[in-house]
Order: C-alpha cells, then sequence, then structure tokens
DNA sequence: CCCACCCTTCGGGCCAGGCCGAAGCCTTCG
DNA sequence: CGAAGGCTTCGGCCTGGCCCGAAGGGTGGG
C-alpha cells in the first residue's frame, strides 16, 4: 500500500507499464535516482508483490508482476491533477500492453464503427458484431483475460481498449512492423507500413 | 497520490467506500485517530480532490467526491496481501454505492443465470437479456455513468455487480426495506422482507 | 586473470510529515 | 448569555523512510 504513496516508486512502476522488462540501471535513471536507491525502492516492490524480478547474468529485469497493479495506475490517474508531463507528440503510446495515446483513441472509435464496440456512458462495451469483427481483424485473444476493459487516455481523456482485445491488438501492430518501440519509454514510433496497415484494416488515418 | 500511501488516510476512504456521509468525530473514532489528526488527514484529502466536505451546522459531513476514488481503492484491495481485517459474517455489505459481501456475488449469479449478465474471464458483462431483464427487475439505471462494472469481492474473491446497475440494485433494495444499514459502517442487515424480496425477485436465497 | 559492469547492502544524513494535546472559533442548546 | 460539543489551527515531538556514496559480491568480456 505504502508503495502507491512515494513520487518515486510510482514513478518506476509507471515506467513498467511500457510492458516490456527492464533492468535496473535504466529503471533507476528514467526515474533520476541513484541504482542504490532504486534497487531499494524495486527490492520493496517486489518484497509487495508488485513487481517481479528475474535475474539474467549480471542484470536483473522487472516486471510489473500482474495486470492489477496497471490497472490501480490506471485508476489513479485521472485523480492526478497534472497528468504528469507527457511528451508533446505522445501520438503513439502503449499503456501496460495495449495501445494508447491519439492511436489508441482513433482505433476505439475505429472498433466502435465497425460494429465491434459501443459507447455507453463514456466507457466501451461489446457490440453485436463482436465475435464476427475479431476474425474479420484477424485478432486472437489471449485466454485467461477479460476480454475487454475501457482504460481512459492520460492526455486526451478519452477512452481507448484495454484487456485482452487491447492486447491483441498491440500484438498484431508490432507482428505486423506497424509500431516500433522507441528509446522513451511507452512512446510508439508508427512506422509507414503501420500507416497503410491501420488504414486499410481499420479505417484509421493519423493526421501528420 | 501521497493520499494513497498512507494507512491512516486509506482507512479514513474505505470508511467512506460505505457511500454515507460522516461526521469527522465519526470518521476519527473509526480510524481510531485523535479528531485534529484525522481533521488534518482530511484537509489534505480535500485539497487533493478525493473528497468532498459539507458543513450543516457543527459538524461537517465528508463523503468521497467521485465514484472514481472507489475504483481505485477497489483496484487496490486485490493486491494487498492480507485484505483487511473483515467482520466474520460479511453476509451483506454495500461497498460505496453497491451491493456486495455473499449477497452482491448470489445477486451477480442470479442475474448470469437470468440472461441479463455473462461472465467471461470471471468478468461480469452484458448479456443479451440485459435490457429486458432491467424491465421485468423493474430497476432504472442512473444517467451518466457507465452501467455496469464487474467488482472483485474482498473476502469472497468473487464478481459482484457495480458501475449503475450495482447503484440501481442498492437503491431499489434500500427503496423496499430490504436491506438497512447497521451501526458499523458499510455492514447491511437482510430484512425478513428482504429474504422474500430477494428470493421473488432474484432468486436468490442466503443461507442462514 | 583482471577489469568493467551491474546489483545489492550498509551507514549515515536529513527532512517530511504523522501524531497528539492545548487553545481558539463557531454553532447549537438550555 | 453561558455551557457544551465539534472542527480547526498551532506547537512540538519523534519516527519512518528517502536518498546518497562507498564498499562488497557476482557475472561476463577481453
Amino acid at each position: 500500500m505504502r508503495s502507491f504513496g512515494d513520487g518515486s516508486r510510482v514513478r518506476l512502476l509507471c515506467l513498467l507499464m511500457d510492458g516490456r522488462a527492464f533492468t535496473g540501471k535504466e529503471l533507476a535513471s528514467f526515474a533520476a535516482l541513484a541504482p542504490s536507491t532504486a534497487s531499494e525502492h524495486l527490492s520493496h516492490l517486489r518484497d509487495a508483490g508488485l513487481v517481479r524480478a528475474q535475474k539474467t547474468g549480471r542484470s536483473t529485469y522487472y516486471t510489473l508482476s500482474s495486470p492489477d497493479v496497471a490497472t490501480v495506475l490506471e485508476a489513479m490517474t485521472p485523480l492526478l491533477p497534472p497528468p504528469l508531463p507527457t511528451t508533446p507528440i505522445a501520438m503513439a503510446r502503449c499503456c501496460y500492453d495495449h495501445l494508447a495515446g491519439d492511436l489508441g483513441v482513433k482505433l476505439a472509435q475505429a472498433l466502435v464503427h465497425q460494429g465491434l464496440l459501443a459507447l455507453d456512458a463514456g466507457l466501451l462495451e461489446k457490440a453485436a458484431g463482436f465475435d464476427a469483427g475479431l476474425r474479420r481483424l484477424g485478432l486472437a485473444l489471449p485466454p485467461m483475460r477479460p476480454a475487454l476493459r475501457s482504460c481512459l487516455d492520460w492526455t486526451a481523456r478519452r477512452p481507448h481498449i484495454a484487456g485482452g482485445l487491447g492486447a491483441a491488438v498491440l500484438a498484431q501492430a508490432f507482428a505486423h512492423g506497424w509500431v516500433t518501440r522507441t528509446k522513451t519509454p511507452r512512446l510508439l514510433q508508427i512506422t509507414p507500413a503501420g500507416a497503410r496497415g491501420f488504414a486499410d484494416h481499420y479505417g484509421v488515418v493519423m493526421s501528420p
């Protein structure tokens, strides 16, 4: 519980929302902490069961231990008055394991337009064409996860797709090379192939 | 953010999950704090926008400022190893504005059985008979809220109904006198009329 | 084999802030 | 008008814990 009250720890957790595994050194430098301090925080988070540590060679890789942790962080963000300084061009971000940013919001709108999803009081829900749409788009949902969660975008304050569907969409985008990671955690770059892919598949056009 | 890291503040917020308004003195005694300490915490929480204070006569009544706050607390609970000491007989509790405990879990199962809801990977979702079921049961959804959220019960670890539907069910139960509040925050008593009402309306029978 | 690198542990400094009791202000009640 | 009850502010204590630098152990590269 104490983990969610400390700025540095929340910063570390937010970095891990990237979904990738990071080494202690990387996390320390991104979070602007001395390696020793970051190590202490990460040990604490590990003991609290919020992150998982995996030793590989001389590095230790940290990941969030469960989507539940990401859920808490997501739930907290609408309450933080300044939504944290974000990069100016946050067109495409990943949010733990799904797409966010402008791209995420527009994909959600596209799926509503295609009849897979519906908007109810600002939240996304399954619609009649859900299963048929999945097949048409070639999306495979991971098992053992809620198929759909609505997630509010940090900056745009509009819903995008989380849950199993969100993970499937992001996995598809990576598999097709539509997006690539950048040096900045969580920030994604849309490739030329992606611009075509998102347009053809989903009817989404990103403004320059 | 600091608000979610301090045990006393979280305790105060959890008390307000009752959904009712409490005075500062009540909150202080329930949270085992000196009135001055509780006052400081509550001022802090008010400044952070998490609770709302309303002065009435010589008392100040506090409530959670938005369902978003309850969402964070709910999201945090699966992560806390000991799910907080709960009352041994937690047959019926309210969880901010909806029913939880055994009664909440059983109501959710009943609505699944009646075809209003469906279970997907442990989470509740709308099903085909949703709208028809609402009319049959005489439930009116409040506007401007997500109709359905699945919420994990603290003790039973099984989903119950939150969101607008959860609020409607609880409101109906209060209106019909099926449940009454007790001295313990959040703990509800099922009335004899309630035992009949839940059985007739929902087909739910509470074991003694 | 030695060095470079990474992580962790230890010691110590330092400050935030949690906590309380006392005092002050306001409202209500007799 | 005085007394009582409730909330807040203030002062002061004190602990928890955040942070860092230095030292120690383990791993991989040259």
